[in-house]
DNA sequence: CGACTGCTTGAGTCTGCTCAATAAAGGTGG
DNA sequence: CCACCTTTATTGAGCAGACTCAAGCAGTCG
């Protein structure tokens, strides 16, 4: 079996050294700011341009008809938001806190896709991590304890937008709020904030107060929690 | 809100009227038959090639250190197996029963796709599709019950795979077993069994004996129970 | 015709959810 | 700048859906 180096997703480059290809988006489209909870788009809207994240954080997420929600991916700064080939969104997006896009129209992007191979590239390769994450999340939520999952998740956001702080202590900034980390797990906001506590009391993490994220204290033993098991230390067969 | 139509992927063409340009594969690439449970790729190998599937069915699957396992698609007939822009596979790959699939060495695929514009665009639309399977999953996973999944999944089957039967009845062939089914929907194979004879008991499904798929005997209610929600009816706010 | 694998069904347990009450922040307007 | 109101987080109690463990039963394949 060879599980090892796998369990977690990799996004080489988002936010720190965004892609050269990709910067040129920024130049073409036009720049929008959202208030908190503001729309960016609607599922099933029709896919007609797509955004790149400039400031702040975008949740992508689907609904049931009778309002349970699942937050599909969050986007930080120089992440795309809404890529398809598709006619239609796959999903909706919204703004967490306060953000800002720059929108560009689908056809404009084929365009200039179809002249600079490096774009073409960069646009393969984020669909590529997408269909990653997508994937790597599917294993939290088909098979992982609340735990786990909150592990997995402040290592993920650690790796994405996590300040240094390579003395072993790295701050990681939450900008959502613990209701929407559980739309993201699968999780009710309690049981967050319980494993959240959880964590904290095991030593792993401090927990910001008032809450806008936490200080990985041990990322060892962060990264042991992410595979514990769901039962009490259980021996492998 | 607006939540109508999205909620089950939808697999325009896959095993019915393969696309032209994805066609031209099978002739260039090695035929390979797989024994049942034969891996065709491990999780973290390097992907120098990818494969189509001939026949039979192709589970993609990641797994924890302890032993749990997740399927993260199922192939069927004409689907792509293992696309990926990035060095390694993203997850492991193998047949469920017998099957077959053609390999084609990666390289050989970028050259041809660069001199295929149909090509091309066919790849772009297999990688959107896939993301559009797995997020829609992530839904089932983080907010459906064992019943709604299951339905949710027997749509998604009878819609990719089913016999016509536009009679109100669809046969819908399972080729893998419920243990295989409940790592696709994370659950446990008892909950499998127990939820499908719960949907029979409804009258929604006939269960075909010995245990090889179901006929669907009522749609309607089927679809239904795709949303049911976790508690007793609830109503809506 | 055995041995094995896969499905079914039951009993009991546990993780995570719901409901609920409280506390702490943040934003607003007087 | 403070009182007020809203939103978000915390914590407890109880419930329940799904899991584990276990036994029994086909059906299949050497």
């Amino acid at each position: 079996m060879n599980v090892a180096a796998n369990n977690r997703a990799v996004y080489p480059a988002s936010a720190g050294e965004p892609s050269a290809g990709l910067d040129r988006l920024d130049r073409i489209g036009a720049i929008r700011h959202l208030a908190p909870h503001e729309s960016l788009a609607l599922e099933g809207d029709s896919a007609n341009r797509f955004h790149r994240v400039l400031s702040g954080t975008v949740a992508g997420y689907k609904a049931t008809a009778d309002g349970r929600r699942q937050i599909v991916a969050f986007f930080f700064p120089g992440d795309l938001v809404g890529l398809t080939t598709g006619e239609h969104y796959a999903y909706g997006a919204e703004a967490v806190g306060r953000a800002s896009v720059c929108s560009v129209p689908r056809a404009r992007m084929r365009e200039l896709s179809r002249q600079s191979p490096a774009l073409h590239e960069d646009l393969l390769l984020a669909l590529d991590r997408e269909i990653a994450a997508a994937q790597e999340r599917l294993l939290w939520l088909g098979r992982k304890t609340a735990r786990e999952r909150l592990a997995c998740f402040l290592l993920e956001c650690a790796d994405r937008t996590g300040e240094p702080g390579e003395d072993g202590r790295q701050s990681v900034p939450l900008p959502m709020s613990q209701l929407e980390i559980g739309d993201y797990l699968g999780l009710a906001s309690e049981t967050v904030s319980r494993a959240l506590a959880s964590l904290a009391r095991d030593g792993a993490i401090d927990i910001l107060r008032p809450f806008a994220g936490v200080v990985i204290r041990d990322r060892r033993r962060l990264e042991a929690t992410t595979d514990e098991g769901a039962h009490p230390p259980r021996a492998c067969s």
